[in-house]
RNA sequence: GGGGGUGUAGCUCAAUUGGUUAGAGCGCUGCCCUGUCACGGCAGAGGUUACGGGUUCGAGCCCCGCCACUCCCGCCA
């Protein structure tokens, strides 16, 4: 008996026909004397009806039997629902099939939990569901998720190839460039002591294929990093990598704004409008106090520097002494902040070097704050309207240098926001994306413990042009070619101009962020010799293809649209991985484990 | 590497100040039920309170250790 349609198909006119749908039992009424099971498939359910008056008492019997996940094949003719039970909740649910023939292809045990009742099923702790990741995806909205993120690679796929890519793809055993991201590694085989890396990202290949004359490059690429996790990273994952030559930075805003477009069609049915707005990385941190805004509420950053500079409270006129800077907030409605949250916020303060958290209540039209005594009359009308104070508001003070200052504030705003949510005094519609391009970022930073410049973003970055000059005398002015695509405060993706001159590429490489030259040799050797011999100008651009679909699916965590997902310590709850390999492999990868093995735990029960 | 949170029945949770035999809903098993869709009714089974120590007359609860999961900082060119 094979399938006529799926579970999802079904409606009134087909009234009369015989059909046969196949999947799995998703939930039964047994009446006694009536049974109802809902099948349900990828695409939806549909009420069948088993009714003793058309099988026979061993069918019915059997039918009795069928439990939640039971794979069954059933036969039976279309029909009307009897008046006054039709269900509005599924899309079917006009109609019912009417069973007359049925086949078990297979029964299920009793489940670990729940997967019929949404709600339910949401709440069930996630090493249950990634230990049973195969019930877990069977649940509608998980398997909503992996179909958005098939329909968005295919859109992505077709619109690539429309504006006249092609999809290349690069290795995933490479080779150690141990600049940036931890990598993992692979032993070779063939010579002890060598070891290949799994890439962090396919850069230097797809810098290569633009010298090699592809022109236009995109990939699905899987990536890896060997760093800790978070809701929003995991070890594996998923970009869309992007390279073309002979463009500039307005070609790369260009290509990703009809990209998106189409994607949101494609998964939302949204129009988004285009161009999307830009922002300078200065004016980011000045505003929101961090480079990936989140601009869907205001609560922007004010610059007080110029009021505080004379004043006689000293720890913000000495702060702007020292060349640092008096950056204040306005958390509309969280003077009734608790003790809790306001210690939640100095400890924030705290972890970025700030000795505290200046704050000031404002309640019952009184200003209630330790530091306010201080202030003249001058200073609090400065506040008064720089930060429109009103009844109810609390205000929040940071005093440091630029960017420290900034990004206090920037987490602080992220943490008010959050606050006002769960209280219902901010609202944000989950239908609301703002794009944004975060632009003209420094190229290089300096670390401080190690005395050295390291690159923003990566070392290939072009310094836009104006900056060059600068490169050697005040590096610290050179603005790089890098561009940040922004959505609600996620990161998407990022990209730059690269350098394509070979001595711009070794001045970056030797002199700014100071590796010897033998060591570059050694790492990005074969680049600069692919460089020698006529690198066209070119960039590029790569989103996480992970987070942009957790966006488009409304979750916070991307293990949700990723299949199979590793935990928060990079395990996978299914498979047991990773796992201790026999001395033999060792043996043959010349690799001796030092590290007395971990006493097993106890085994996860077999089930 | 650091900080926070969680861990009690298959699942989700409760258990007063440390005090009787650790409870509930769902699920499961049995019986009844011909219009349910969170079906309903009756009865029942199901627990090494993650694990190992300790304090105590007495520990799910307090202390120490440890494991797992999770969130954040560091890290993620």
């Amino acid at each position: 008996m094979k399938r006529t349609h799926h579970c999802n198909e079904l409606r009134p006119a087909h009234i009369g026909q015989t059909v046969t749908l196949s999947g799995w039992v998703h939930s039964r009424r047994d009446l006694g004397g009536l049974i109802f099971i809902d099948i349900r498939d990828r695409e939806g359910r549909t009420q069948t009806v088993f009714d003793p008056s058309d099988l026979t008492p061993e069918q019915f019997t059997q039918a009795a039997s069928l439990r939640s996940e039971c794979v069954v094949s059933l036969t039976g003719k279309v029909r009307h629902r009897p008046d006054g039970t039709n269900n509005s909740k599924i899309p079917t649910g006009e109609i019912e099939v009417g069973i007359t023939a049925f086949e078990v292809l297979n029964m299920a045990e009793v489940l670990p939990f729940q997967i019929d009742d949404p709600e339910a099923a949401a709440k069930v702790a996630e090493d249950t569901r990634l230990q049973y990741r195969y019930l877990d995806l069977r649940r509608p909205e998980m398997a909503r998720n992996l179909k958005v993120r098939s329909k968005v690679a295919i859109a992505t796929r077709s619109f690539m190839d429309e504006q006249g890519f092609l999809e290349v793809e690069t290795p995933t055993l490479f080779k150690s460039t141990p600049e940036g991201a931890r990598e993992f590694l692979v032993p070779n085989r063939r010579e002890a002591g060598t070891f290949y890396a799994l890439p962090q990202s396919p850069q230097q290949f797809k810098q290569i294929l633009m010298v090699a004359g592809v022109e236009k490059y995109f990939q699905l690429a899987r990536c890896y990093r060997d760093e800790d996790l978070r809701a929003d990273r995991q070890p594996e994952f998923t970009q869309v990598d992007i390279e073309m030559s002979f463009i500039d930075r307005e070609d790369i805003y260009a290509l990703i704004e009809g990209l998106l477009k189409r994607v949101w069609k494609t998964a939302l049915n949204m129009d988004i409008p285009t161009p999307f707005k830009r922002i300078s990385f200065e004016e980011a941190l000045n505003r929101f106090g961090i480079d990936k805004p989140d601009t869907r509420f205001a609560m922007e950053l004010v610059d007080m520097t110029e009021d505080f500079r004379a004043s006689t409270f000293k720890v913000f006129s000495g702060t702007i002494a020292n060349g640092g800077v008096v950056k204040a907030l306005n958390a509309k409605g969280l003077a009734g902040a608790t003790q809790g949250q306001l210690e939640t916020m100095t400890e924030y303060a705290k972890s970025f070097g700030a000795k505290g958290l200046a704050f000031i209540k404002v309640e019952n039209g009184e200003w209630k704050s330790p530091i306010v005594k201080f202030f003249s009359e001058a200073e609090k009308a400065a506040l008064t309207t720089k930060l429109a104070i009103q009844e109810g508001d609390l205000i929040l003070f940071a005093a440091d240098q630029w960017l420290n200052a900034c990004e206090i504030l920037g987490k602080i705003r992220l943490y008010c926001a959050d606050v006002l949510k769960t209280q219902g005094k901010l609202v944000i519609d989950p239908k609301q994306f703002n794009f944004l391009w975060v632009i003209e970022f420094p190229l290089l930073g300096f670390d401080r413990e190690q005395n050295r410049w390291y690159s923003s973003h990566h070392p290939f970055t072009a310094p836009v042009a104006d900056d060059i000059q600068f490169l050697k005398t005040d590096p610290k002015r050179v603005r790089g070619q890098h561009y940040d695509i922004v959505v609600n405060g996620v990161e998407l993706g990022g990209g730059s101009i690269r350098i394509h001159q070979p001595n711009v590429q070794k001045t970056i490489f030797e002199e700014l962020l100071a590796i010897p030259p033998e060591e570059t040799r050694l790492r990005f050797g074969y680049m600069l010799d692919a460089f020698k011999y006529g690198a066209p100008p070119h960039g590029g651009i790569a989103l996480g293809f992970d987070r942009l679909i957790a966006i488009l699916c409304g979750t916070q965590s991307i293990r949700d649209v990723i299949a199979f997902p590793k935990t928060a310590k990079g395990t996978c709850l299914m498979t047991d991985s990773p796992s201790q390999v026999s001395p033999k492999q060792l043996r043959d990868l010349y690799i001796e484990v030092k590290a007395k093995p971990v006493t097993p735990p106890a085994p996860a029960p077999a089930k």
